[in-house]
DNA sequence: CAACTGCCAACTGTCAACAGTTTTATTGAC
DNA sequence: GTCAATAAAACTGTTGACAGTTGGCAGTTG
């Protein structure tokens, strides 16, 4: 058995699919065309269709009959749903998170947020902390949480549906370093073991997120508005 | 256009596959053969693929090359995760729902939950009232919070994994009286507009159900084994 | 010049057939 | 009688082709 990679086409698709959405490669309410697809990954139009599938189950792609699929477009107030959601979940995994997170798990998370706060000062807090550092360290809480459908659930469906809106850097200025703070207040509260304390200092630091994303927003309305009139 | 129902054969197979496992008609753990199935809706393996690969999306169906699809199967430790995601969700729905709903909202619950009072003293708390009045319930609820997202993930994913693991209802016997008066406790923070207070009384509710169900599960565990040594 | 009608190309939905793998049944040996 | 090996049956993965629908384009008409 030389074939480790018993991968079905239709599996590679998927992958392919999910990463080049998630990318932003394939931008959101763009209409798939699957005969262009299946050309560009050198497969049938069987296996995409079934890949596609999938990922409408994962509500990253919407269909149309005899229109074909999109990818999902979020517009804002779903993104704001989605915080909602993130709050009350990740809320828990942290929770989760104090009552069973090692020594060991602690210190590495302490090192992660060490080297954010590096990269955080050296941009000056703009684009690469909430690029990878944040996702990283709430990545970790989550799978520390010892529940693995809450992990799958987080890390796999809801934030590859959170990076289907692809906010403007420049809506969160400002915000890393007092994310960064939050950061630190959490792996307090995880240090001291209390599950109640953990996932206030996790629910406040999505809070306060989601706040930060809700005031951007409107001041875009704002502009946009602006330019509107100015235009007519 | 007459043609209101331009629903696709995929479509169909789709609501129907998972209408099928959700009732339990297809058995967890079931290997589902797709030449079966394709016979039995009338219909070519194309679609029906296209269907199995939504539920696979939706984590109702797992597949394993070359062996086929099989219907998802619930471990006890899978159904207690699952009792954290609810209790964190539907924390924070009631959570919203006590800050949206209005005054009628609160009425109409009251109205169900005194017809599910009835039910339950007929049943003695059995059966039925873990089976629709429950479900309806925490639908209600979720549905009251407004935000759209939530809702579908709990209506529309959460509860069809729920359903699942199906529980004998003697394991629960005796819940119904305590279900009941926590779900009035639910109301009673509802009408409070109190967003703390509702959504801790709708956790403690699931977390007492999880306990519950922990409980029958050791209970059911120490008898498996029992009967597992009087067969050796 | 604008709006409507009819046609055409492109695409999606569906199907039947082929290739490779797994499972089962049969056969033979010990 | 049991076990192993081989062959056949059944099933999944994949493909290419066909039918029905959609959207756009050109031509025509008011």
């Amino acid at each position: 058995m030389e074939k480790l990679v018993s991968t079905t086409l239709a599996d590679r698709a998927f992958d392919m699919l999910e990463a080049a959405i998630v990318s932003g490669e394939l931008a959101a309410g763009e209409r798939l065309s699957e005969a262009m697809l299946a050309r560009r990954f050198g497969i049938s139009r069987g296996p995409l269709r079934e890949a596609i599938g999938r990922l409408e189950g994962k509500k990253l792609v919407e269909r149309t009959t005899h229109i074909g699929p999109r990818v999902t477009s979020l517009a804002p107030e779903d993104l704001l749903e989605l915080f909602y959601i993130r709050e009350a979940l990740e809320g828990m995994a942290c929770r989760l998170a104090a009552e069973k997170l090692s020594a060991a798990g602690i210190l590495e998370l302490e090192a992660l947020l060490a080297e954010q706060a590096k990269a955080a000062d050296v941009n000056a807090g703009v684009g690469y902390f909430q690029a990878h550092g944040d996702h990283d360290f709430h990545f970790r809480i989550a799978e520390a949480s010892g529940n693995r459908k809450l992990t799958n659930l987080l890390c796999g469906d809801l934030y590859s549906l959170l990076r289907l809106y692809r906010y403007r850097s420049s809506l969160r200025v400002g915000r890393a370093k007092t994310a960064l703070n939050e950061h630190r207040a959490i792996i307090k509260a995880l240090r001291s073991r209390n599950g109640d304390k953990a996932e206030e200092a996790m629910r406040a630091h999505i809070r306060n997120s989601r706040t930060s994303i809700e005031k951007a927003l409107r001041e875009a309305a704002v502009d946009a508005k602006e330019l509107d009139g100015a235009v007519k």
